[in-house]
RNA sequence: GCGCCUGUAGCUCAGUUGGAUAGAGCAUCGGAUUUCUAAUCCGGCGGUCGCAGGUUCAAGUCCUGCCAGGCGCGCCA
């Protein structure tokens, strides 16, 4: 099914090449786009003044005759050029209905599926083992979530990877710490915070005794030889920390396909090297073996340390090589940092060059920093997320309690989780990915405004709108009623209503769900306000069924989007 | 030193990739509920878009130079 904006830039399309058919108008803005305001209609197209200087005509003219063979059959109501040269468009009320009529009718509520039979892998979250997941994880966590979400929708197969920091030098710390300093009964309480705790402890050793130091490497060498000891510690680690983030991602609603961390790699990277080598890519440079990237104007990259040992650009290109053999993927998206642009654009041009045929790409976003400074964990001015999302809960229960003092207690619990887990992840998605969040609590858990609850308490209310009417009218069925748009508060609506497809192939063709929560927030406030002005179930019949049509709509619109945010909707709030 | 990013209302942020009078939320001030959930709605206040040039019909958006801040720059990931 086709978006309304698409239809109407195909019969720009068709308009200008009639009007002009010696002309190349490839390079112009055909494009119909939301109007800048209410008053110049629905759409504008903003062609002709970029066609002045191509045509060699005055940008007016060259609107009256695009507009002259525009075809309005069953679309427009009316046509105006405006300004300069701005082609005004206005949908006839007629067929924005018939249009929301049919995104009703259609299970996939008119998202197209661009991505069918293509696979993608997205890359995210991937926490550290042995360290507590804080606030600066659910970045990555909720924005690949949601952007899987996304994908899925568009027909994308997407297969979520958890890449576990689960192998590395960190590991033979933390085995002296967990022989020297570890306190089991903090370990049965909370493992990760005192796997945490032991590992500081011994990293602050290998700084002080040397001998300390390589005892750690010793371990770490006997780790990555297979001895069974210190590969059962390490085995535990993994089983410790993985344990703690599921119960995180079961409370975010957050799921991987698969968690292959870099140890999965492991058997590989002397693979790596050779087909490096035997392609020429690289060569020993102090010690270490190096691909110089002099052609794309980057800084070297370290595939082999001068100790023997691998890094991560290593394992990197392992994972791309392992993915492409085992799932032939169209894409491999990395949620990360900003920290790592420079480490991917380095690994993106070794992977090319030693024949990676997947399109590589980074999504990265801004740090995460409190008011006073970095988030350190060695500083304890890290957050952990379980604190946040338990503070979510507690403040979103206390809300719940006075608004819906009769609503059975455990239903009250479950609205709260909803409202306070999607509080916290619609706060972080609402963002652009690529700005810098300075974190409070304030913002973190704001619970009205521009927030999930107000969206969540939007879809409730119509829930509630829709039971009533059952309850009122019983056997009167709002669907055989055609949709009308009789004021201009159902056509604000309405118009939101029919830009949803646009803002879900937005929001993934830029990768930023921020996009399509920024949407769902417009037809949230356009709702509220239809809602607000104009009476429902006290209008007289036919107009009523007609309204509380275009409620139920709406309900389904919100929910299909905040589902591909990862933010459930409770029917009651 | 080089590279990437950021600077928009008192605060937190949008700004459809160059389009019309720069928009929200919070805060603040005023109004709306015998009516479908007031976690709401309606309105007011609030801006030299960091600064200075440039490109053109049109610049918050592109180019150059400054200023301020963040991040990164061979053996951590």
């Amino acid at each position: 099914m086709q978006t309304i904006k698409e239809i109407l830039s195909s019969r720009l399309r068709a308009a200008f090449a009639a009007a002009f058919p010696e002309a190349d108008l490839s390079a112009l803005p055909l494009d119909a786009v939301p109007a800048a305001g209410e008053s110049f209609g629905d759409y504008q197209c903003n062609a002709a003044m970029a066609a002045s200087k191509i045509l060699r005509q005055p940008p007016r003219a060259i609107a009256e005759q695009a507009v002259a063979r525009l075809d309005a059959t069953g679309l427009l109501a009316r046509a105006d050029i405006a300004g300069p040269g701005f082609i005004n468009l206005t949908l006839s009320d007629d067929a924005l209905a018939r249009h929301l009529e049919a995104l009703q009718a259609d299970a996939l509520l008119g998202v197209p599926r661009p991505g069918d039979g293509k696979t993608v892998i997205l890359d995210y979250s991937s926490p550290n083992v042995a360290k507590p997941m804080h606030v600066a994880h659910i970045r990555s966590t909720v924005i690949g979530d949601a952007l899987k979400r996304i994908h899925r929708a568009l027909g994308y197969t997407v297969l979520g990877d958890n890449h576990l920091g689960d192998w590395g030098t960190q590991f033979g710390i933390l085995i002296m710490g967990y022989r020297h300093f570890l306190d089991p009964k903090a370990l049965e309480t909370s493992p990760v915070d005192e796997l945490q705790r032991v590992y500081v402890l011994s990293h602050q050793q290998c700084e002080e005794d040397p001998a300390w130091k390589d005892q750690a490497r010793a371990e770490l060498v006997k780790l990555q030889a297979g001895d069974p000891e210190n590969r059962a510690l390490w085995q535990q680690f993994i089983d410790l920390s993985l344990a703690e983030f599921n119960r995180i991602y079961a409370r975010l609603g957050v799921s991987f396909e698969l968690v292959r961390g870099e140890s999965f790699y492991h058997d590989a990277l002397p693979g790596v090297i050779e087909k490096l080598q035997s392609l020429g890519l690289v060569r020993e440079s102090e010690g270490a073996l190096v691909a110089f990237l002099d052609d794309e104007k980057l800084p070297p990259c370290i595939v082999r340390k001068s100790d023997g040992g691998y890094n991560y650009a290593t394992t990197d290109l392992a994972t791309v090589f392992s993915r492409e053999a085992e799932f032939h993927p169209d894409a491999i998206v990395y949620v990360t940092d900003e920290r790592q642009q420079l480490h991917f654009r380095q690994f993106f041009a070794v992977a090319k060059k030693a024949g990676a045929k997947t399109h590589l790409r980074h999504i990265w976003f801004g740090l995460m920093r409190l008011p006073e400074g970095l988030l350190s964990t060695r500083k304890g001015t890290a957050i952990k997320l379980d604190l946040l999302l338990d503070e979510a809960e507690r403040r979103a229960l206390e809300i719940v309690k006075t608004a819906s003092p009769d609503m059975p207690e455990d239903q009250q619990l479950a609205v709260a989780r909803a409202v306070g887990i999607g509080a916290v992840k619609y706060a972080d998605l609402s963002q652009n990915p690529q700005s810098a969040v300075t974190f409070t609590w304030e913002k973190a858990l704001a619970m009205d405004g521009n927030s999930a609850p107000y969206l969540q308490y939007a879809v409730a209310r119509i829930a509630s709108v829709i039971d009533k009417h059952q309850e009122r009218f019983p056997g009167v069925d709002f669907m055989q009623e055609p949709i009308s748009l009789d004021s201009p508060h159902a056509r604000r609506l309405a118009l939101r209503l029919a830009r949803h497809a646009d803002a879900v192939l937005d929001a993934a063709a830029q990768e930023k769900p921020s996009l399509l929560a920024d949407h769902l927030y417009d037809l949230s406030q356009a709702y509220s306000s239809f809602y607000q002005n104009v009476p429902f179930l006290k209008a007289e019949a036919g107009l009523r069924e007609s309204r509380v049509r275009l409620c139920d709509l709406a309900a389904k619109i919100l929910r299909h989007g905040l589902t591909l945010l990862g933010i459930d909707t409770p029917e009651r709030i």
